[in-house]
DNA sequence: CTGAATTGCGCAATCT
DNA sequence: AAGATTGCGCAATTCA
């Protein structure tokens, strides 16, 4: 099938992936409902919820936390509709860190430009997604292949390693041979 | 590992639940919780037809947003991408179990039930994607393991064979050395 | 049928 | 600034 010959493509996620231990910045999005108009937090405390190591069983915690609200209603269809959701919140006392409200540049969601925005990241998304699971994929595939290839290598090198054997054997006796030739020639010390 | 690609989506089959009276007071008194998130976009409808073929014939489409919103008192993210055909369907007669979706129980978003399951599923996320990605990492290691170890193996070989060459050089000598000295009597090296 | 596991997708924060 | 990544939650499916 695909007989991609790619012997280096690893070298090419390696180099992608590697160099990194990573960021993992973990900033928990630990925002609890917060928004309306302007997304607030600036980054994210610290917490994150990184002490979970526990051996091998990590434990999922529901994170306890969760939250994305939007607003935003654009009338679908074609119509002129507005939306009415009135969402006030007020996380703004809950946030122990942090009060960034004075946001940047706030950007409704009801804004064109942010739609647009949105609807690009997605195509991007759809299309990083995609790159990765045909990546993943290749390297299932190549993992199998150089298995695959190991041990025909590995039979070769018992062939190999069997007719050297061999050989040795031969040339011993011959040297044998050899040596009764020239003892018997000499044999006199 | 079934990926359906179903594409083509369109067919909101009419949202037809009964949509609840949604109170916008979401408020959630109880207990923690409290959120939603929401919105229904805009179609995208842009549909910038032919420019957007990138590479092999995929475009990363915007899907033509299929999206209809649902109900849901609170409003949330929904990409329903049922694929029910447009086959009229006897399936009701057929297969008591198979009902058209209008039929789904009404789990109203802010039921206590409907957090629990959630979370339930975002725990169950969580750990999935965990497992994959240890899944994937375990790959590409073993991918470069075995790479490593092919090259070894490979360099064996041509060690191997080179030294059987030699083996069967000195031999084809004696080969020659036995011939004469059978032959004639004694020409030594 | 029930609950966990998967999977595709959109959102938002980052990284490049 | 714009696309690429990545963690996360939602909902539809698939598994057990």
């Amino acid at each position: 099938m695909s007989d991609s010959r790619v012997s280096s493509v690893i070298q090419e996620w390696a180099s992608s992936y590697s160099g990194e231990t990573h960021t993992l910045t973990h900033s928990t999005p630990s925002n609890q409902l917060a928004q309306m108009d302007m997304m607030s937090y600036g980054q994210s405390q610290g917490l994150g919820r990184g002490g979970s190591d526990d051996m091998m069983g990590l434990s999922y915690l529901p994170y306890t936390s969760s939250s994305l609200c939007n607003n935003s209603s654009a009338g679908s269809t074609n119509h002129h509709h507005s939306h009415a959701n009135t969402q006030q919140d007020f996380s703004s006392f809950l946030l122990p860190t942090l009060r960034a409200p004075v946001n940047k540049r706030s950007i409704s969601k009801d804004s064109a430009e942010y739609r647009l925005r949105r609807e690009r990241n997605n195509v991007a998304v759809r299309k990083s997604r995609d790159k990765a699971r045909r990546r993943i994929l290749l390297t299932q595939q190549r993992a199998m292949q150089l298995q695959e290839e190991n041990q025909k290598l590995q039979m070769r090198i018992g062939q190999l390693s069997q007719e050297l054997d061999s050989l040795k054997h031969i040339l011993s006796q011959r040297h044998l041979q050899g040596a009764e030739e020239g003892a018997a020639g000499a044999s006199s010390i």
